[in-house]
DNA sequence: TCATAATAAGAAAACGATTACAACTATAAT
DNA sequence: ATTATAGTTGTAATCGTTTTCTTATTATGA
């Protein structure tokens, strides 16, 4: 393996000629850089990252911890980070946190060994303080799930009002008995969908049944059995509102398997509108979020930071929509494709 | 930031004698260790790792090339391989090959330039005689996609056996007019199941009309537009094959909009079995693949190319099931969920 | 022609760890 | 007392770059 300086030795120059033309800094003779480009071809030598990094001190990747990296709504946030990342030059490692049954202190370690220069964080289920006090220090932005009162830049949708419309829209319908299927409660995405949900049900002075309230963990699986559980109520809801797609998935799936029509017998609805929502029978009316507009925005928070620029706003709320489907039982147009 | 040296000096010993209790190796004297450990707490040091790196030439993490990390098949084996190499104290970089729309000297600048220690590639679309020629000197695993005749260590399902296998299961099922919508011709993947298809056919002396043949790029617009050619056609197929689920899914949808019953009015299988299958209206026909048991399989042989022990086994294929569920019109027992 | 500025290039000092080597204990064996 | 041995420790070299100084050379302008 070729070194910097068996290349400086072939073109006949100090290494540190060749770092200036490696670089495209400092000023070298047409000759010179010629000699040079000559024996980084004839010898095929390619620097070595790791001599670069530690004499500059940034390793020019960032790192990405991501709940579920199976989860399509997370991969498509990624793949906006991805991109935006590679237009700047840096590249990407991915950790997934299994639903935090992680340790966290890993990708905050690499934070302070160095390994990386900055750190997306698509949930905030960390410890809080650590969470806060590394930001301080260290180039750290918070996606989707948002920090209640932090400093650190955050970018996400306004999942309260998300949430009150979707359940706004339920009871513009005519549904009254409607129930919510929740998000994990030490999640901030969780607490934040069933807060919405509350304040809509409340604002009509319907009552909010605790009952009609389910604690799901955003899989399909959990939407299948709590879907059961609140078919099996006395006052069987006439609508329920999942809290992702996945769960609300599983909750049409346990309705067909009950002999229930969806949306005849029963509506549901879900959040985040990922590709399968729209594939999915009946096709799920949902929330749909930015997710590649996410990712990129929050690359590009944390590419200020690393450029140590001060930011005139940190905290970025992005538009989210209501796509109305099937699964309600009112079709808007809509190719099925 | 404090450094090893700060540490020594804080508790009064040599740089050497802090790395040794670090890293646990060599002999320091009880009474040391303790200062040292003290140190290290008091001054809240963490080792900057790009100076071990530097010094003993490897990062403990390893470089996965994934062809669309939007696609769940992909997060599935990514998910094996990253269990596999955290257990083994490997971190993952992931790098999204765009369908190959990348540049692929990026890849295999990050191994050249020592930025990672080994590569898993999931795509083989790559210049193949410089990915041999890279075999050679580092340590690179092929997954999903193996290599015509190739050196380098592959784990994967046997994907023509597989496409052969649900050929004749539609076969079986007294189909003779089956079509195929192919994956992109350049992929191994779609060749072999082509492949196989064709060989199920030949075999029942069934001719393989090539209008029955159709190319499609993995996506689930594919799926449904060449549906719709197919459909149009004037001996129109009474089942068809798509090499992976999201085509069967817009095949299944491009029928339904044309007003067709699936499986009544025509059969649809996929190939991959990622989760969707088992929730999409009619459940999905498909061939299962061990995806996470495959990024596992990859793992290992990586780390035993990285440990430089010779492998006694280098190509490596795994069981695949065919899994029958709604779409042909031959409901076997299956719980909903 | 001389002072000044600009350009080109090398020597050597970082960067922060690991580790080979040597040196110095203390203890045990002779 | 002397030697051998094992256990500790420190010094300094090393990994492969980048970058700060210096110095030498050439170009520019008065």
């Amino acid at each position: 393996m070729p070194t910097i300086k068996d290349v400086a030795k072939h073109a006949n120059v100090s290494v540190a000629t060749v770092s200036r033309v490696l670089s495209k800094t400092g000023t070298v003779s047409e000759k010179n850089t010629q000699n040079v480009l000559e024996a980084i071809n004839a010898l095929n030598y390619k620097p070595n990252a790791l001599g670069r990094y530690l004499r500059t001190a940034h390793t020019q990747t960032i790192l990405v911890v991501v709940p579920d990296i199976t989860n399509p709504f997370f991969s498509n946030v990624m793949k906006g980070i991805q991109t935006m990342a590679n237009e700047q030059g840096y590249d990407v490692l991915v950790m997934d946190a299994e639903h935090a049954h992680f340790d966290s202190r890993k990708c905050f370690d690499m934070l302070e060994q160095k390994q990386v220069d900055g750190l997306i964080m698509l949930t905030s289920r960390v410890d809080r303080n650590v969470l806060l006090d590394l930001g301080k220090e260290h180039a750290i932005v918070l996606a989707c799930e948002y920090l209640e009162g932090t400093t650190l830049p955050t970018v996400s949708i306004d999942n309260i009002s998300a949430a009150r419309k979707m359940t706004e829209y339920l009871l513009g319908l005519n549904y009254t008995n409607i129930a919510h299927i929740t998000g994990p409660m030490e999640t901030v995405l969780g607490v934040d969908r069933l807060r919405g949900f509350k304040q809509a049900l409340q604002a009509k002075s319907v009552d909010v049944k605790s009952l009609n309230i389910q604690e799901g963990d955003f899989s399909i699986e959990s939407g299948y059995n709590i879907m059961g559980k609140l078919l099996s109520l006395e006052d069987r809801p006439e609508a329920v509102f999942a809290a992702n797609d996945e769960m609300a998935m599983g909750a049409v799936n346990a309705a067909k398997a009950y002999g229930l029509n969806v949306p005849g017998d029963i509506a549901v609805t879900g959040f985040d509108d990922i590709k399968m929502a729209s594939m999915f029978t009946p096709q799920l009316t949902t929330i749909s979020q930015p997710t590649f507009e996410i990712g990129r925005k929050s690359m590009d928070l944390l590419f200020h930071l690393l450029n140590k620029e001060v930011l005139v706003q940190s905290q970025f709320v992005l538009e989210d929509t209501l796509v109305i489907r099937e699964s309600c039982g009112h079709l808007k147009e809509q190719p099925l494709q």
